[in-house]
DNA sequence: CGGCGAGTCTACAACGTTGTAGTCGTCGTA
DNA sequence: TACGACGACTACAACGTTGTAGACTCGCCG
């Protein structure tokens, strides 16, 4: 069995009180005392329940993570950032995974599990604008993502317009002028898809370039499968394009993977960018030409802000909207000049954009 | 404030004890009385308080899973297999990092942050053979990798020498016979890098070919960074090698990264092979061959053999080693034949050539 | 020399739940 | 008619912790 304070409290000689007080410090407790409590404590190897403490205090100190699916990089990276962030803080993370399902996500809000966390990172995918008022929950919540805007909660996410706009302009400075898009959803308005091709759509106009549906490929989630099918598809139904803009890096890579199958060169015959920044974009062959939205910050501002809300629920204010900056990471698969995949070594020029938030 | 049997019991006019045996489908409840029950717990929207049921009950209902880093891609995918099979099984997946740090592992084991779970899935790096004595533990725990065999814990991993042989065989079958390795570890006589340059070289030995130092490549941390920083040495010492044997599928997309910048061609020149088949490598320009060694299989039997142990913790039984069944998957980037990086679809043949475990 | 405050410690209740041991009817059977 | 069995429910304790209120012992000051 393990011990609990009371087997301290016995082998010590003195109430469980007295070994609480011990262990949290509290000053007014003889040496002696002290010393006998401490070495009854390593004697039995006594650990504190958390669960009892938990139950006691009403604070679990640990925090939960939902994100889409851990398999997607981009959320891989940003559960290790929030893990990394809470574990400084000293709060422990408990991750879920919705794969994107709205149905999934309503139920998470709801779940009794959430009972074991004292407050919830959530990152929706399959909600919208319409579920906004399912995010009037119970407990402390930060919002992540481009799904809802609004709400009741905290809500720390990137610059999607301005960032998709940016690198659709680095792709029109550098002489391209049929930017065709991989990564489309249909009549969506905010999202990410929806803001990231508003963006692109806004530089095109911009630069007096004509929005050419012809050449906006849809997909729904967004693997690496999915960009690959989506630029075979282009290239089947012969669309005519010399760069591309995938609405986030996996669907880039998959594109450049579809483009390189059907004998174009990349970037000398298309340009691609992509949008993420995952570690893998400048391990691609060619290097991958991105967007950093800063996810880094996102996840350490959605840890602060959500224990922040922990510790004061009542000094409430209104609900937050933080925004991260971007940057441009520029890489061989989409240069401004000549050199292409045969570069000596790999280029990574960073080109500050955005301001701070 | 939030709603407790208490309150409900006083709202439907019964004991508490009447309203948890309701919750629990205790049968001896007249219709009447559940009904009020559930009325009242409707109107009050009362959920359990699991942190209560879980120090009534002894569990939590969570696991906890602690591996190096989510920022690697092998182990962002085997934690989003554990939370599903874990999801499935009821029950809830605490994420820890550590880094592969030796010293955060073992505080990890000895953490009492681990009360607030039932037991631990525990993937270390840093800790070795002579920390055996540190797996004997008060909980579940249940052991994946390479680093600490015979423990006193249950253990589920690879067949790292047997895979390793299997791929090294299948490039001398396909007429290489230089074959270089990306990210072996000085000295190592277990672990993932030791056991997989043991099947290399077993494989080498029986081809009558004779082993090499001048074209193993070290490095510490599997990144694709020290991927492609390795095979850069190699060539810079002027090593010569028509295949590349990439302990993991980072090192090998890496190393694949590095022999392109130096104007190889990716199979043609050299061919490459990889270990663990990521999602990524699939869509990776060529598409890289590489071992698929089982990861789900490893994250389901993990999640139900500590699930096994949690349930009957007396019914020991002694330690067991679980070992997952592997296969090839055979891609662009080490074809027998003729083509390379030109073929018109990507191939993605599967050779299965282990016994299920 | 009485009393008061500071220092040291203890008893008890409470957090919200569930297991155990009961109470009180009612019905069927001997 | 008496009695046991069973159905429907309740009271209480316990899980391990911490906050609150208080007890007891000094030493010091008036």
């Amino acid at each position: 069995m393990v011990a609990t304070l009371h087997d301290v409290a016995r082998l010590a000689g003195v109430s469980i009180k007295t070994v609480s007080n011990v262990i949290h410090d509290y000053p007014h407790i003889r040496p002696a005392t002290r010393d006998r409590v401490e070495r009854a404590i390593a004697e039995l190897g006594y650990t504190p329940n958390l669960t009892a403490r938990s139950l006691r205090s009403g604070r679990t100190g640990a925090i939960a993570l939902a994100v889409p699916e851990l398999g997607l990089s981009y959320f891989a990276e940003l559960a290790a950032s929030v893990i990394e962030a809470a574990e400084e803080a000293g709060a422990v993370v408990l991750v879920e995974q919705t794969g994107g399902d709205r149905d999934r996500e309503l139920d998470l809000l709801r779940s009794p599990r959430l009972k074991m966390t004292d407050g919830l990172i959530f990152s929706p995918l399959g909600m919208g604008q319409d579920d906004v008022a399912h995010l009037d929950v119970p407990y402390p919540l930060v919002v992540l993502g481009e799904r809802i805007f609004d709400g009741p909660a905290d809500h720390v996410t990137m610059q999607n317009v301005e960032a998709a706009r940016a690198a659709t302009e680095f792709l029109l400075r550098s002489g391209r002028r049929r930017i065709a898009i991989i990564g489309a959803h249909e009549g969506e308005v905010i999202g990410s898809a929806g803001l990231r091709l508003r963006g692109y759509r806004e530089a095109l106009e911009d630069a007096g370039i004509p929005y050419d549906e012809s050449i906006i490929g849809y997909t729904t989630l967004w693997h690496r499968a999915n960009g690959a099918r989506c630029m075979r598809e282009l290239l089947d139904r012969g669309a005519e394009f010399d760069a591309v803009f995938g609405l986030n890096d996996t669907l880039a890579l998959g594109a450049m993977r579809a483009l390189q199958e059907s004998g174009r060169r990349v970037p000398d015959d298309v340009a691609v960018v992509g949008f993420d920044d995952l570690d893998e974009a400048r391990y691609s062959i060619p290097s991958l030409t991105t967007v950093d939205p800063g996810q880094e910050w996102i996840a350490r501002t959605a840890v602060r802000t959500l224990l922040e809300r922990i510790e004061d629920p009542l000094a409430a204010g209104p609900p937050r909207l933080l925004l991260a900056e971007f940057s441009i990471a520029e890489r061989e698969s989409a240069l401004a000049g000549e050199a292409g995949a045969d570069a000596a070594a790999p280029r990574d020029a960073r080109t500050a954009i955005s301001d701070p938030a």
